[in-house]
DNA sequence: ACGTGTGAAGTCGTTCACAGCG
DNA sequence: CGCTGTGAACGACTTCACACGT
């Protein structure tokens, strides 16, 4: 049974399927956990133990068959299946998100757009019209959406948070400056740019103040 | 002396400094362990351990003085300085990123702007001209650009970053869903975008098919 | 003989409990 | 007495070593 995936396993796991898909294009029948390893940036101990998770994926003496585990993970990983989205927020990033065409690719439709200034109503993007915060509801009921994302200043991604719980959202993706808090049984990933900005400025500064031990 | 930080340690010191920031315009004097906790959505003991990383930053049966360690916290954390950023990828990311307000409000200011398409050329954003991907070295140079972003396709991630790293770059921010492999010195930090989608759908999928525990 | 699957050992981070200072 | 700082216990993930199937 799949017992839980560990959240780094998870991430890991994600990265493998994106380099086996590139191998499945260029007909590479079979891979050794070493050459997967490599080319996703870690060992091949790690590469078995997580592939695992899933099941006996491989076979010994021979590797990882390339079209056999593809499949496998990308039903594991809930992949083989498109996903209905609703955007919250026709600003910048919002407009960035909306034409970003990784999130197609791998299944992320985004199926309808709100903001909450009647100036952008109706405006038109990616063949989507903005809607007006109050049609989100009956719109995510009538079109079956399962995850939002929040494009939203930071003073605003609660409220909103809280209206795609109410309306039945599974899922959601802050881009928001914000903590958000929904109930037990929807699930939350934030994303917080300038957090990635900070971090980044953090290790650049650490490892000039701290060589490298001797 | 400031040994290691753990990277989950600063991702919380980066949220604990936002509330404080936020408790220090509100005029709080003062704050326990429990509430900053509370605020930050951690706990108590988590938010003491982590604040003990930076040296003895708390009065015992007080509290912390909002107003003693925003000061610190800025200064252990490199954030009590500007960043220089050059931008490559004029693209849609490109654009959103480029119009960020959290990324200026935080230190870090996009000082230049680089593409290789050539109709892109000489466009005009957020008053920053696109330059051509051959001034990127002089023009790194020229400014004493600490770090770069990359928005530009996968396919592409890899040869911009070796540009940006011979250019004398000391950190990359990489939203090209790729992986990127630079010499020892250099930080890189990547978000992936669809991977976070992906992530977000195989817990809601997860989740509905592994009911709580009893 | 080769490469996977997996228990065991090791490392890192979190949670805890209480000593210690204001 | 209140709340911090911190060593110690705990738990989670990673690394390892080797048995096992092909």
């Amino acid at each position: 049974m799949p017992q839980a995936v560990p959240r780094p396993t998870l991430q890991r796991l994600l990265r493998y399927l994106r380099e086996l898909e590139r191998l499945e294009a260029e007909g590479t029948p079979t891979i050794a956990s070493d050459e997967l390893g490599a080319a996703a940036g870690t060992t091949a101990h790690q590469v078995r133990k997580d592939l695992s998770c899933l099941g006996t994926l491989g076979r010994r003496g021979v590797g990882y068959r390339v079209g056999d585990i593809v499949p496998t993970l990308r039903a594991a990983l809930a992949l083989d299946r498109q996903w209905r989205v609703a955007l919250v927020g026709a600003g910048n990033i919002g407009r960035a998100l909306c034409a970003y065409r990784g999130f197609r690719e791998r299944g992320f439709h985004i199926v309808a757009l709100f903001d909450s200034d009647p100036r952008k109503e109706g405006c038109t993007w990616a063949r989507l019209k903005v809607l007006p915060m109050g049609q989100l509801r009956r719109t995510v009921a009538e079109l079956g959406v399962e995850l939002g994302i929040i494009a939203v200043p930071a003073t605003a991604a609660q409220g909103v948070a809280d209206q795609l719980v109410a309306a039945g959202v599974r899922g959601i993706l802050n881009f928001a400056p914000a903590r958000i808090i929904v109930p037990p049984g929807v699930q939350v990933r934030s994303v917080d740019l300038a957090v990635e900005a900070e971090q980044l400025a953090f290790l650049v500064s650490a490892q000039s103040t701290q060589p490298p031990q001797p």
